[in-house]
DNA sequence: AAAACTGGTGCAATAAATGCACCGCTTATC
DNA sequence: GATAAGCGGTGCATTTATTGCACCAGTTTT
């Protein structure tokens, strides 16, 4: 779309912190983009950034109109997406930021199941952190969120929720693996391994652990639950994993016990959208079909189905 | 502001209903004007246009694509007020629409007092009928309505309200004007004038009326409760108004009487904004301002101070 | 002190938008 | 039924806007 090429040329500048490195992205020269700015600044009537020494930094109020650009940009789509409905196309594409656990298999069945019915819908699928999951709602780069207990929950429109308990995720020899379920602190009477800090599972834990004497002491701390979960296969560990994120192959030897909910209360995985937004009718939809599976996993109270 | 150029042009040619007349309008040739409508369409992915022997109508996605387009030159509107806010400027324009009835003194006496405080806000006052009030609203082509009975009241959020008892207006010297309020079918028994059946009050007496034998019989029909006002001074019939409407002169020698709540129960005068939209700085504080004197309207139970 | 950055500017080259004349078509008008 | 007037659409020359290049002034790093 042509009469969004400022904005464009403004988020590059924003992103690369100075002109002549935003004009070397976007194939330009400094002084077209500099003068491009100069004019939108005019034109506008406020200057939207600060000429900093070493290049420029955007002000509050580019701030502001940077996010006034994000929204209009992802109104447009709404709107040729709702043309493309009427138009009878069926088609579209849906960005979904989501936690790790919904990889292995929630997502990609239902997003599969999805494209046999409506294949003009095309997905992205970014895996974030909870708190990078509400930035990219926040900033329009996700049109739905799937994550568990996101951080901040302003701007967060819930669309539906549901329980997710911790499971301890061990070698089928391990001593604590012919328990019906299993106590925290047994966990880390073992080796066991962690994800970071930025994660809900750690957040958690360590929430449980307050007030506590016992400390965590992971002897493997990583920003990847696929990385965790292969590692106990090679040394004798105990992993964590929500119950939607399990699946283990009966050859991988591993097998998975919940940690009790008299240890540890289960964790509400929420699909959200950014509060006040019209979501693109393809995203809409397909909000909808979870929303149903999820709500189907709520009644079936295993979390485990798929 | 160069980027909304398509949208000019697209609303030019929407309302002309042919490319050449709004290329005339435009100042530009109609070749030109036709190639930008074009070259947007094939941008934006969809016909927006629908091609007739006599010209040109939007087609479904072309309202849509208005409806975005106003929406955004709003919320650009809306950022630019926030920036010059936050520099301090305490500038912007206020767009408002309302009934008849508050052109008077209401409105202008609060216009007034909040530009004493503020003279670098500047405003629009747009006399409207309660539909073509709320048709503003939608339009983005004013931030508040200040109406007597909204008539659809979808995607109108209400900011405030209080209630109006609508009051017969008539000579000092008329048989009726030494009762303290008057009933209804009193009134028709005499000459009367009334609001064309656009107007809320014309609407709330009939509604009054309904399932009563008693019909209206105005001998003079009007769109203009100031020409009806003055009517009365002429010939010796009865007009009608609500009560923030009324300022009579003394000298006007009229005098307004309420009519029974057992005939009509009140009104509400709305003050609302478009649902979901947030106001600019200036319109959101001029609302403030206004729900703030019609909370006093309220407890002061008269409705006609000012 | 020199080098390496930064944003900003005058001027010529280039790309894009426009105006003009005209086509094919449909609908009013005679 | 012929003619005229109106419509949207298109090729081509012209005009306008945008860009690239060379360079300036300033600050920071070397």
């Amino acid at each position: 779309m042509k009469h969004l090429q400022d904005f464009r040329y403004i988020e590059a500048v924003m992103r690369a912190g100075s002109i002549r490195k935003a004009a070397d992205d976007m194939n330009i020269t400094a002084s077209a983009l500099n003068r491009r700015i100069q004019r939108f600044e005019s034109e506008f009537g406020y200057e939207i950034f600060e000429r900093l020494p070493r290049g420029v930094r955007l002000n509050p109020a580019g701030e502001l109109l940077l996010q006034h650009f994000r929204s209009q940009q992802s109104d447009l789509k709404r709107v040729q997406s709702q043309v493309a409905d009427l138009a009878g196309e069926r088609r579209g594409h849906i960005s979904i930021a989501c936690s790790q656990a919904l990889s292995p298999y929630f997502l990609p069945a239902h997003i599969a199941a999805y494209r046999t019915e409506h294949p003009g819908v095309t997905f992205s699928v970014n895996i974030r952190d909870r708190a990078a999951a509400e930035r990219d709602l926040i900033n329009f780069e996700s049109d739905l969120a799937l994550v568990l207990e996101p951080v901040h929950m302003v701007d967060f429109a819930v669309l539906s929720a549901i329980p997710q308990v911790v499971n301890a995720v061990m070698r089928k020899d391990h001593p604590l693996a012919d328990h019906a379920e299993v106590r925290l602190r047994e966990c880390l009477d073992y080796p066991h391994v962690m994800p970071t800090s930025a994660y809900a599972v750690r957040h958690m834990i360590e929430r449980a652990l307050a007030g506590t004497s016992r400390t965590l002491q992971p002897v493997i701390q990583s920003d990847s639950f696929d990385f965790m979960r292969h590692y106990v296969e090679f040394e004798d560990a105990i992993s964590f994993q929500i119950s939607i994120g399990l699946r283990l192959p009966a050859d991988s030897g591993l097998i998975s016990r919940p940690i009790s909910t008299r240890d540890m209360p289960a964790g509400s995985l929420l699909l959200g959208q950014m509060k006040g937004r019209t979501l693109p009718i393809a995203s809409a939809r397909f909000a909808e079909t979870l929303i149903v599976a999820m709500e189907r996993l709520n009644t079936d109270q295993t979390g485990q189905d798929g």
